[in-house]
RNA sequence: GGCCCCGUAGUUCAAUGGAUAGAAUAGAGGUUUCCUAAACCUUAGAUACAAGUUCGAUUCUUGUCGGGGCUACCA
């Protein structure tokens, strides 16, 4: 608000000042940095060719003016052509005062009657276990939809499976050759673990006939052909797809387990989801819509039998939509799961939260709907996001350097179990808190480190070193909350109105500023898809406090005046604190 | 080959075209009769390279080098 009135009396500064109009496409407002004396900055620069004097002189007279027309601004000064402004302490205590007296501090009211975005997020497949690039998605997704629900909106959130296609029959045949009938729970493993181990066994025994085959000479896609597993694979794809109930039963038992290890992976990550759609419930319906495309002529048959769309047009090449034997490709049932979905939910926007290795599946996806006639798919938005990955590189499966969610998970807990019993943090409390604290902490560490970076960037993952504790951490910023909340505790009950102190230091000036951003960083941050920017200005928010906590002291302040400012002001920090961390999915203890 | 993304301290991350490029961690040194030392303070260390646009470039353009991704029947 501050930002938006020093800005507006700006250009009318201009405008009195020099009878020139200027566009506000031009004017920035910055926080003055550290080494300088103000609040915030005003660059005349661009404005230079509008005033015809000095950037020195420009900025003393606009200066002047802001000083002169607005009372919060208490002085300025000019260095080079940058015109810092000091705004009053009154101003900064009336502003502390006031976010104490509001309860849900910079969250948004919005429309509440209709769904404004679905958010689509995790997309497993049932034949491998959930691992860290699936927790970057998670992570993401979650923390998005919060960020947009805090905005205003109204958000759903939903989860595709992809339960069906080649792969997965691969995991069934390998559990009907080789599992000897056991079950997840004779083994006592979690059942998408099992199913995983059945791929992986599948690969290899397959692997082992393809060598076979090519040492008699054949190669590539002939050796592939006359792979044994490969065409039991491909016969009981087709048996499924003609609901072979033999083939259905082997697949729902299956799948059933998948599930049930989902869940308690996503129970443990505290994700969760409006709705779960299924590829083998949408791939029908995307069908349809391939062939709808094809009677309108909007896409073409190969002689082949095989359906495809022509997207030179657009620059791009031939798509496959079906193939020859009429069975549908990613492409196909991803249509089918845009439709339903808004036929679902007729939303203003869908949103997919999909790695970057997908950007072109999605402009094609795009291009394809809109072929079809289908006019929201302008709505549809790709929430693109970098890879992680480890020291080593990317991560691989087949070379089983895939972190797994639930061991990282573990380890994690077990550190932080760890680090906190050393601490001696656990003498205290009983044994219930005590792993509440363990468990908030591991996650907190872990969510922390992966919201902080950039969605669009890739990031590098060190499972020895990631798994941090201090500094730029998520702990960081729980042990902040957790020393106000015992700060606040032993100061019993603050009042709304407390009288003022008039004059405030440098941090305590500081800390309020921060505080004062927390609406815009959320706006920004929803319109940006980045939680990163939450992370960023929490961290920011968490080491303000603990230097102002380190220098200042509150309960022992010299004057009641002072006390009482100061506690407002550790009450204002634990509440944004305790906020943002929400809005990462992020729990905050209150001791720790 | 074509298209797209990315190169910032030893390492992991910041920086709407603006001031002396910020943090954290690892390194070196320090702080506890005082509200939680998972904290705080001091110190050293980086824009891959070369041109261009600009009053001003880590940011925009082009080229070189390096890394990653996508590219017609995986998802």
């Amino acid at each position: 608000m501050i930002k938006e009135k020093i800005l507006a009396s700006s250009i009318q500064a201009y405008r009195d000042l020099y009878d020139q109009s200027v566009s506000i496409e031009l004017s920035g407002i910055q926080k003055t940095k550290k080494d300088f004396e103000g609040d915030y900055t005003l660059n005349v620069f661009p404005y230079l060719k509008f005033s015809r004097k000095s950037p020195e002189e420009t900025a003393s007279e606009v200066g002047k003016y802001l000083l002169d027309n607005l009372d919060e601004v208490q002085k300025f000064n000019v260095i080079k052509g940058f015109l810092n402004l000091v705004i009053s302490d009154d101003f900064w205590i009336g502003i502390n005062e006031e976010i104490y007296t509001i309860q849900d501090y910079g969250i948004k009211k919005g429309d509440q009657t209709k769904v404004s975005e679905v958010i689509e997020f995790s997309s497993p497949n049932t034949n491998k276990p959930l691992h860290l690039g699936h927790i970057r998605n998670n992570l993401l997704g979650w923390s998005i939809s919060e960020l947009l629900k805090a905005n205003g909106r109204i958000v759903k959130n939903v989860n595709l499976v992809n339960d069906r296609g080649i792969h997965i029959c691969k995991t069934m045949l390998a559990w009907q050759k080789w599992a000897g009938g056991k079950t997840p729970k004779d083994l006592g493993i979690k059942g998408d673990k099992y199913v995983g181990d059945l791929y992986i066994r599948f690969d290899k025994e397959y692997k082992k006939e393809i060598n076979e085959i090519k040492s008699q000479g054949l190669e590539g896609d002939e050796a592939d052909k006359n792979s044994e597993l490969m065409k039991e694979a491909r016969l009981m794809l087709s048996k499924w797809e003609k609901n072979d109930p033999e083939t259905l039963k082997i697949w729902n038992t299956m799948n059933g387990w998948v599930y049930e290890g989902f869940d308690s992976t996503y129970k443990a990550l505290g994700i969760k989801f409006d709705k779960t759609y299924h590829e083998s419930e949408t791939y029908l319906l995307g069908k349809d819509l391939v062939l709808q495309g094809l009677n309108k002529g909007v896409f073409y048959k190969k002689d082949d039998g095989s359906v495809w769309c022509d997207l030179s047009d657009e620059g791009l090449d031939q798509k496959l939509l079906l193939r020859p034997d009429g069975t549908s490709v990613y492409m196909t049932q991803d249509l089918g799961t845009a439709q339903l979905r808004f036929d679902d939910y007729h939303p203003e926007k869908l949103l997919y939260v999909v790695g970057n290795e997908q950007n072109y599946h999605f402009d094609v996806l795009k291009i394809i709907l809109n072929k079809l006639g289908k006019h929201w798919a302008k709505d549809i938005t790709h929430i693109s996001y970098g890879m992680v990955e480890l020291p080593s590189g990317k991560m691989k499966s087949r070379e089983g350097t895939v972190v797994d969610a639930d061991d990282l998970m573990s380890e994690m807990y077990e550190a932080s179990k760890k680090l906190t019993i050393e601490l001696g943090k656990t003498e205290d409390i009983d044994s219930a808190e005590a792993e509440t604290l363990f468990r908030q902490i591991s996650l907190g560490a872990l969510k922390y480190f992966i919201l902080k970076v950039d969605p669009k960037k890739n990031m590098v993952f060190n499972p020895e070193e990631s798994i941090d504790f201090n500094g730029n951490t998520g702990p960081f910023i729980q042990y902040t909350h957790a020393r106000i909340c015992s700060l606040l505790a032993k100061a019993g009950k603050i009042p709304n109105q407390v009288s003022k102190p008039g004059v405030i230091s440098g941090k305590e000036r500081s800390i309020i500023k921060l505080l004062n951003d927390f609406p815009g960083i959320i706006d920004e941050a929803g319109k940006n898809y980045s939680p990163a920017l939450i992370a960023n200005y929490v961290y920011e928010l968490a080491k303000e406090y603990n230097q102002f906590y380190q220098e200042t002291p509150v309960l022992k302040a010299k004057t009641e005046e002072q006390k009482q400012f100061r506690l407002q002001l550790s009450a204002n920090t634990s509440k944004v604190i305790k906020s943002a961390m929400k809005l990462l999915g992020i729990e905050v203890p209150e001791r720790m």
